[in-house]
DNA sequence: CTGAATCCCTGCCGATACTG
DNA sequence: CAGTATCGGCAGGGATTCAG
């Protein structure tokens, strides 16, 4: 972190800090773009497990369409967050692992959960 | 925090981390629920600094229309996260200011800063 | 097995106009 | 001043079907 305003104690001396409309290079709008969307969480959790097959994915969460499986997936393999590996051979499969920027998902995750747990 | 399960650490031994579809009961939903929507974190910094009117909330986000202010408001406070205060007399006033537990925000919007600042 | 292509439906968000 | 009412455009997400 870098250090405080002083008027301003608790936001980041920044200029992002200060804009006046939603922009993508905000961090907290990259952070919850990347968050962004129903399942995303759910996916990340299952991988955070540990690194899955599309259809053991789908079997994690059944009732997780397709369609939106391999969106979410290729969504987060866009923001570096996933690794995405096809095995050689026959049956294809592929393998999805978490990159170390998106295994510190995991304490991002938690103050979320903790926040809404709060009351 | 509870104590961490033994075979998935990282994860919250609460049922409500075993889910296999999205649910509203889900603190992480909760917590992503709350920020949900175009303008909401920067509603939510401009509450963080100090409270304000709604006219100076659309001074400080002069993009931001009336309508989706209002919408952004009442969700704020129907989660608890912002008191709306309506001054007697005329000309109208209202006050928006942050609970305590709406402040405790304040965290949750550096963590997803700071990851999304990373790299 | 791992997706891509298509279609449709819904809900968000912005603009505008109006009211206590 | 602090909203509400209404309308329209557009993107998200689900079901189904097809392909490498």
């Amino acid at each position: 972190m870098t250090h405080q305003t002083v008027g301003h104690p608790g936001l980041p001396d920044d200029p992002r800090a200060a804009v006046t409309e939603p922009t993508p290079s905000c961090p907290v709008e990259i952070t919850l773009d990347v968050l962004r969307g129903r399942w995303m969480t759910l996916v990340i959790r299952e991988l955070l497990r540990e690194e899955l097959s599309f259809t053991e994915l789908r079997q994690a969460l059944p009732s997780l369409s397709d369609k939106v499986l391999a969106d979410r997936l290729a969504h987060l393999v866009q923001w570096g967050v996933l690794e995405r590996r096809r095995q050689p051979g026959w049956p294809p499969r592929t393998q999805y692992a978490l990159t170390p920027h998106g295994r510190r998902l995991g304490p991002v995750l938690q103050t979320l959960w903790d926040w809404g747990n709060e009351l």
